[in-house]
DNA sequence: TTTTGAGTTGTTCGA
DNA sequence: GTCGAACAACTCAAA
């Protein structure tokens, strides 16, 4: 009897622990992904041609027996598993709201397939080097900051990547991978899949990594290691970067950790999927009507006049991917210039972002807005002109996505209204002012926390 | 239980 | 141009 794997965000065979045990319990494994209309619908076209090309990748390196099923999880496995005459599903365990109870159907519903003793769902590690749920603080509650959460994180430890496993690939009817959705024109979307993460994680660390704590910053640089994607669909594991990094790290660590606290968050509450953490925030003055919608699309269009921000909004409308200092950038515009909802910006960084994933993106947004755990302090806000001048001192990220400003002078290139030669044609005028905004927003921000 | 110390990512102002 | 202090208290962790 063959053991169903079965693959959710975990698009990988190396260090795959679900895929280890599966294999101990039978050498012949089917391995399945359910296209669940629950994901799929709320999904924008980019991430979800990521992930077609990602399966794709998975079907070649098992020969071609990746077995793909449209339907609900809770009908289709247990059909699978019937049909195979399967006893055993093995996943990694998932630790999203939806993803629980999701599982948590998926294992009843497969408890009732009528085997001699039903078909039981083994879940098995996680998407993090610790699961969430399991660093806790001495009351046994979970951190509510980072530092101490990272404290307790990095001493705990985390497995080393599990062994490989060659198991014999059992096929059975599919639907196939589904072509890509109609994509927006010129859109660039980044090399995926598990081969592809493997290597672009071993050229970084053999020739970027030691410039990381230094360069990261610097959107112009182009020196992050653009791991994200691949740790979003787990075609790479946070574990096997982990075995590689030592002390001198520790900057990339830390990052990995972020990860790992906010999916840690998310899990002990997972109503901040949609609620504001500290719920006071909501009580802040927002734009309304029309004045909110046509700021909301300027923003997302990447015409707000903030040519630091506006290349940021751009760039991610052409990858599908933003530098992270710059998403920091735009998400303080969007709360503390424009003042509009964190919750409107987070929406339209899922709906464009190739490693869109619910937790890091929701409580990053909470962090900036000011709602989230350990959150900026209030008076924290960026300057979208000394934050331009500062990480790209020579204006070349903002030109590589505003084509319009290549003529500004550079002493120019991040506050083009103040070119004494004028705005370059086709290019707008700041739509607020940042002195004011900021002064709007601190008044604000002390009327709802007095 | 109480106390103490520390806290991702900034900006502005004045020396 | 560079530097340090103020911003405004407050929460959480840990001793």
């Amino acid at each position: 009897m063959p053991a169903l794997m079965w693959f959710r965000r975990d698009l990988r065979l190396h260090d795959n622990p679900a895929l280890v045990e599966a294999a101990e319990l039978d050498h012949r494994v089917l391995p399945v992904f359910v296209l669940d209309p629950a994901l799929v619908r709320p999904s924008g076209a980019p991430r979800l041609a990521v992930l077609y090309r990602t399966l794709r990748e998975l079907d070649q390196q098992l020969g071609g027996r990746l077995v793909v099923r449209h339907g609900t999880p809770r009908r289709v496995l247990p059909e699978l598993a019937r049909e195979a005459g399967a006893e055993a599903v093995f996943c990694a365990g998932d630790f999203g709201p939806y993803g629980r109870r999701r599982d948590d159907e998926v294992a009843e519903a497969l408890d009732r397939v009528a085997e001699p003793h039903g078909v039981t769902l083994h879940r098995v590690g996680s998407p993090y080097a610790v699961p969430p749920g399991s660093v806790r603080n001495a009351n046994g509650q979970n951190y509510q900051v980072y530092s101490a959460f990272y404290r307790a994180w990095r001493d705990r430890g985390w497995p080393e990547p599990a062994r490989s496993v060659r198991p014999d690939w059992v096929a059975a009817d599919s639907d196939g991978v589904p072509d890509d959705p109609e994509l927006p024109a010129g859109l660039r979307l980044p090399p995926v899949g598990e081969r592809v993460a493997r290597k672009a994680w071993r050229d970084y660390f053999d020739s970027d990594l030691a410039g990381y704590a230094d360069r990261r910053d610097r959107p112009d640089l182009d020196a992050t290691s653009r791991m994200s994607v691949h740790l979003k669909w787990g075609t790479i594991h946070p574990r096997t970067l982990l075995a590689d990094l030592t002390a001198r790290h520790e900057a990339y660590r830390k990052e990995l950790a972020w990860r790992e606290f906010y999916a840690d968050v998310l899990y002990s509450r997972p109503e901040t999927a949609r609620e504001y953490y500290q719920p006071m925030l909501r009580g802040l003055r927002y734009a309304t009507g029309q004045t909110a919608a046509d700021r909301l699309r300027a923003w997302a269009e990447g015409r707000t006049g903030y040519p630091i921000v506006d290349a940021g909004m751009r760039q991610l409308l052409a990858e599908g991917w933003m530098h992270n200092r710059v998403r920091m950038i735009v998400a303080s515009f969007l709360v503390k210039n424009l003042h509009l909802e964190w919750t409107d910006g987070a929406r339209h960084f899922m709906r464009h972002l190739v490693d869109g994933d619910l937790a890091s993106n929701n409580h990053n947004w909470q962090w900036v807005a000011g709602s989230g755990t350990d959150a900026a302090p209030f008076f924290r806000i960026f300057n979208p002109v000394t934050q331009g001048k500062k990480f790209d001192p020579d204006g070349n990220y903002v030109r590589r996505y505003l084509p319009e400003l290549a003529e500004v002078p550079k002493r120019y290139l991040h506050e083009p209204w103040q070119n004494p030669d004028g705005l370059p044609d086709g290019y707008p005028e700041p739509i607020v002012d940042h002195a004011v905004e900021r002064d709007a927003s601190l008044a604000d921000y002390q009327r709802v926390k007095g």
